[in-house]
DNA sequence: CCCATTCAGTACCGTACGGTACGGTTCGCA
DNA sequence: TGCGAACCGTACCGTACGGTACTGAATGGG
């Protein structure tokens, strides 16, 4: 997984030193092994081979390594939208089964399970800083990208709608449906992911029935 | 909310006392108040006016209090599929667009998010034992609602599909979209409630269009 | 009138966690 | 070589929680 150079790049623009990364990639492994619970300072401490007292110097706080924590994978999973070429209709196909396929696997990630767990747990309290967070630099990213290939394809006449968000909204769904809360609430993902590809391409060809512009 | 018939109504079939239930109402609150932080041992028996030793008594353990609340909770939300009267295509559509509003107010209900907040917080360790019992006792019911409906709709000939999982999902997934995760990551769920009945209709106008047999 | 059962209220115990303080070590630098 | 900064490892503190034990007051049945 090219950790290391993964982490350099994630460093460039955030004052995270590569010690830092480091403890991050820990105390993210130790939250997927184990949940919230697991994350313990001391936890994170000794498995990163660091003191407790540099963790709060760091991060100041246990909510600060959370929020470092979201930031730090969130700068890790960027998303490179495909130049634009000429579209047709069937590379228009392509390109949006290629997205749900990538939205169904960051979904079922291991990281973005736990992650999204840790944010919704902690949603009660404190205003859900976390979860506005989460929904930032996450959802945000991929939302630009599939925005950018809604509006290429209407630009070029295949799609045809009036709300971007609406249309928007219609694809997430039909990829998505309720595979997500199931693998939040626990249920195996390892064995979905084999369904994904077919899962894809049938939201896709239901999303085209809807806002395609050629039946 | 006629609790006190609701509660009669739930103790009904589960071997619970009134009192246990008064107890399990008063548990909902503090969890739906403050989330499972504010759900300590001390904390149920002090709102309840109950000792702790009582709490043990009945409910074992503290999970077992967790399963209890859940299956308190389920067995007060009983759906009741109206009679599948003379379907046209109208009755039908008005059908799908009173379940989407149902679906909708459910999932962003108050008891609904909470519980599905610490299922989901649970559901790392411990084999998500709240998670299945949550899916079970919750989803499971109004997904039966949703596939007789369906159902109805195919065989008076107005639905048209192979796989009806496969179309529920899509009805689920039009409806749905990524409201829920927000709701569950702590956006206000007081204001979306004003958008409930367009995306309601819009959802199933796509459904149709996607499973409608003309057109 | 007596006894058994139930339960509220409280005190208690062990543990685990967040956060802090301190001693010892390494490393860079003058 | 001496100095200071960063930092690891650990010990420590206060608190809060889950779970248990005890006491005293009701209640009800013989």
């Amino acid at each position: 997984m090219q950790s290391v150079a993964a982490t350099r790049e994630a460093n460039a623009g955030s004052g995270l030193t590569e010690r830092q990364g480091v403890v991050l990639e820990e105390a993210l492994r130790l939250l997927v092994d184990g949940g919230e619970k697991a994350l313990t300072t001391a936890g994170v401490a000794r498995a990163a081979n660091c003191s407790k007292e540099s963790l709060y110097k760091w991060f100041g706080d246990r909510d600060g390594l959370l929020s470092a924590m979201i930031g730090f994978q969130a700068s890790k999973v960027r998303t490179q939208d495909p130049a634009a070429d000429a579209l047709n209709a069937e590379s228009l196909r392509r390109h949006l089964v290629v997205f749900a396929k990538d939205l169904l696997e960051v979904l079922a990630g291991d990281v973005s399970l736990a992650l999204n767990r840790l944010a919704i747990g902690q949603a009660s309290r404190e205003g859900s800083k976390l979860g506005h967070m989460l929904q930032e630099r996450g959802r945000r990213q991929i939302g630009r990208r599939a925005a950018a290939l809604l509006e290429a394809g209407r630009k070029a006449g295949l799609l045809a709608f009036d709300d971007a968000d609406e249309a928007y909204g219609a694809l997430y769904g039909l990829i998505v449906s309720d595979w997500h809360l199931k693998m939040l609430l626990g249920e195996e993902a390892g064995e979905m992911k084999k369904g994904f590809g077919r899962k894809a391409e049938q939201a896709v060809s239901a999303f085209l029935t809807l806002y395609g512009t050629k039946g």
